[in-house]
DNA sequence: TCTCGACTGGAAGATTCGTTCCAACTATAG
DNA sequence: CTATAGTTGGAACGAATCTTCCAGTCGAGA
């Protein structure tokens, strides 16, 4: 949402600004109304640098000093503001990305408006427990996922693995799973048959079951003990994991809230670890 | 669209008015930008009337000079300005859900919002140009999303790869790309070095790279050819990767419908496969 | 360690802007 | 026709702002 005509510019001058110049640049392309109603000695408290560093930005930038910037911005943000009001009424989306972020926004807010607090607290509550081993078992479409949700849960606790691999190791791994061990299964509407067959031998073995899945008439949640659906609608050819990503994410901060104290030190840990070896850039 | 404060004073001072006054009114009522970004002045010459009497007016209604009829009117605009249609629906913030909720329904809105037209088309051209080999490269944060944007382009098309392993492997790929190949790269702030400097490398060989990040002064925009940035806030310890995961959609389903035969033919085949093992399952 | 260059922010100067004052103008009542 | 109250816009004043200049600071390289 910030203007594209600065956009465009601040992105094109991006190496050639210096550290100063740089922290206004970020203030200016994450808060433009500071800098279409605002003054030079705002934007400059803002971002933390003295006036004249706004003004030789503006400069950079190729505009005719702070004024022409300002004025850039005026005129993006008055041209957004004509549209917004007119497309409110107007909620049909005739363009692709606008079907697209309708499809999106539905996923997303359908997903965790069903999401019931108790349910959470209790897949949470598992997920967080200290002694068992989580596995992640996904279909195929929404592997991607899965990854993701045994990425962030290994970044606040030990013993997270996502169960892929050919047909045989899986079925290894399965047959190792123990009766305190928590089972978190992702699939949606044309399950996988190896996904649902899995998830059942395991349940058989007395592992706990999560489905997170399309329905509560889905195979998955009739053999889970506990079942957060996801709305899973797409203006593409494939569905839209958007929702699922969502409410992968509303788990992995309830983890993070229950294990704060154990996460946070390792969080801090591998922080230093990405300290010493320089791994990681902020800019 | 008048803004509401200024639009009820101006209401209630309606019959007090002096003609010139009114005029000016006029004016505020049908041109707020003018009000917000302009000076008394320029409100005086729109209405035909002095300065003086700009000022009157404000005075009138209430405000301390023109600097507090400007103030209201910047309020209000900046208000309608935010995506907030969404958030004024949701009825408070109080719970985990509820806050998670707004901010991924932000991410999302913001994301596919600064998408323009161009951008998407001149992406989704090189992911669907049929020679080329498509790389995906991407931080550790995001690699579930990048896996989930790489299975995906594997049901439409051939040749599309994750550039993950060890050091070397990666080193070993990037130094077999071919200029006519084409590099995705996803990585957020606290960029990780080893991502920054094999996109580097691979944008020297000759690569088509487009970055997908946080911000047009990311490392990453410095040397992509397209850049598209993605919000990525978040309730939780970790960034969200929602909006990106939305924008890998968008891409995904602008290749869809640019492959549609060959990808249709893909889909049946796969179909075909699945049949035939009877590895899907409706229900 | 020293030098040179780039970077940065404070301060003065120039300009613009908001406010106020007041003379000119208009309309209405006597 | 005249006088008075109300209205209006130009002009001056004071405040705030933008711009420019310059000395201090930091870091890289010799």
């Amino acid at each position: 949402m910030p203007p594209v005509e600065v956009a465009e510019r601040i992105g094109r001058a991006n190496t050639s600004l210096t550290p100063a110049e740089r922290r206004v640049a970020e203030v200016v392309l994450e808060r433009p109304q500071l800098v279409a109603f605002g003054t030079v000695a705002d934007l400059a408290e803002a971002a933390s640098s003295g006036a004249a560093t706004v003004v030789r930005l503006a400069g950079k930038l190729g505009y005719d000093g702070f004024t022409g910037l300002q004025a850039s911005v005026q005129h993006s943000l008055a041209s957004q503001l004509r549209p917004a009001a007119e497309r409110i009424r107007e909620p049909a989306a005739t363009d692709a990305i606008g079907r697209h972020l309708q499809f999106e926004l539905d996923n997303v807010s359908t997903t965790l408006r069903a999401l019931e607090a108790v349910a959470l607290a209790d897949v949470v509550a598992h997920l967080a427990a200290p002694k068992c081993r989580v596995h992640v078992l996904s279909g195929d479409a929404s592997n991607g996922v899965a990854r993701q949700m045994v990425g962030d849960l290994l970044a606040l606790r030990d013993d997270v693995h996502l169960l892929d691999g050919n047909d045989v190791a899986v079925r290894r791994k399965v047959s190792q799973l123990r009766s305190s061990d928590v089972l978190v299964t992702i699939d949606l509407r044309r399950y996988d048959r190896w996904v649902i067959e899995t998830a059942r031998s395991a349940r058989a073995g007395g592992v706990w079951c999560v489905a997170i899945t399309d329905s509560l008439l889905s195979p998955l949640a009739a053999l889970a003990d506990r079942t957060l659906t996801v709305a899973a609608a797409s203006g593409g050819p494939f569905d839209s994991h958007v929702g699922t990503l969502a409410l992968s994410n509303v788990l992995v901060a309830g983890v993070a809230d229950r294990l704060r104290l154990q996460a946070t030190d390792r969080l801090d840990r591998a922080e230093s670890a990405w300290q010493s070896t320089s791994s990681l850039m902020d800019r």
